[in-house]
DNA sequence: GCTACATTGTTTTATATTTAACAATTTGTA
DNA sequence: TACAAATTGTTAAATATAAAACAATGTAGC
């Protein structure tokens, strides 16, 4: 068994996932073993740089072979905890919310979703497909009785940080903010940042300088 | 009238919409004047760094003085041409796409979305919101008749470098890609992707990390 | 108008990240 | 078994990014 120093840099873990979905449709294609280099022309990066950012978990492959794409795919899915299902809440059932569940619950991933929150009383009377809606005023108590993971925050910036401070209050350990709000780092507990409008703002930057680039 | 080198690092583009938000909130407070000090201090980075960052498009402060909040609001918009208003596409009507445009729909942004596109004939009967559903082999007749800036890829992984294709083939010049398919870089098309589930993976990572020293 | 202070724009230094180079090791073949 | 080819793990060099330092410039008070 394997255990990793932990200590790579961001910019390695982000290219992680990237690998993993490189090497499971290597393994579709009935592919068992693939060299830096080749893995490297797949996906528009340098052998190298794979090499290194593997290498700060393990030597995963052999010199002389390279690597063994399902021992890999494993490997991959250890550091990241992949094989762990994680039991989240959403909070904040409005259209972000449902639209975050929805996507989720048709995604084969290791997100589990418990239960949806939201301060309008309204939302809660309908069982949001198969979840239930429960108000925010009750948010502490169903985390005393469940053994929650993530919360998912889904509610409008201006109580982004609220609904932070109330699930750290409830003892959250990570929380995944598909919220505008900026939410103040905190010891201990994880905070991965989706942000969508700033994801639109940098394409539209790209694409005015594209434009003048044109003319 | 200000123009800029538009050569900037990317890492430096994906913090100035950063710099705008907090921008705005200060001026929502009444802040008329901000200087690099301070703003770093709210925003936990470094003055050297929004110096810098923004010495990249322009001279936008005063010595002495700091920065005019809302002169560098605009200067910024200017840069990520945040006034100009996108035409945009959703390709793919399932609940990816939904949830975009719903969340998009309730944006007070600049992303406006005129139609959406689906392989699923059921799905074209729907009028989605206020909007249109046309079945995909009406797109490049669509995007014919109508100037389109965007397109906003949501359909499932497996048709992602197809759908890529044909917007391409339409004349578009900037994809905002939800898939998780990853799409080949091409010449003159900007690409911003938005990989939520590998988001997914480096939060798990970062959480099992934590674990371990925990213990 | 002069002086002390504040704060930028810019240069220099430090750090982080990526790429290249290469020695070590395994595979496969004769 | 010996040798050539392949390919890793790892060290070194190059590049990119961030932070610190500082000179230039403007502000504000007296």
């Amino acid at each position: 068994m394997q255990t990793f120093a932990a200590n790579a840099p961001m910019p390695v873990v982000r290219r992680l996932p990237k690998y993993h979905k490189y090497l499971k449709e290597l393994l579709e294609e009935g592919v068992t073993k693939i060299s830096s280099k080749e893995l490297s022309l797949r996906m528009g990066s340098t052998a190298s740089q794979i090499r290194q950012d593997l290498n700060y978990f393990g030597g995963f492959g052999q010199q002389g072979y390279g690597y063994n794409v399902s021992e890999l795919i494993v490997a991959i899915e250890d550091i990241l905890s992949i094989h762990e299902v994680y039991r989240c809440i959403i909070i904040g059932a409005g259209n972000l919310g449902k639209a975050i569940r929805n996507y989720i619950a048709n995604l084969d991933g290791n997100a589990k979703i418990l239960a949806m929150f939201d301060v309008d009383a309204s939302k809660t009377q309908e069982k949001e497909g198969q979840l239930p809606v429960y108000h925010t005023s009750r948010l502490k108590e169903y985390m005393r009785g469940h053994e929650v993971d993530v919360a998912i925050l889904c509610v409008p910036k201006s109580s982004g940080v609220r609904a932070a401070e109330e699930v750290i209050g409830g003892g959250i350990r990570a929380i995944w903010n598909f919220t505008t709000a900026d939410l103040p780092q905190t010891e201990g507990i994880v905070i991965e940042n989706v942000a969508i409008n700033e994801s639109f703002y940098v394409l539209t930057y790209l694409l005015s300088e594209k434009m003048q680039n044109k003319t």
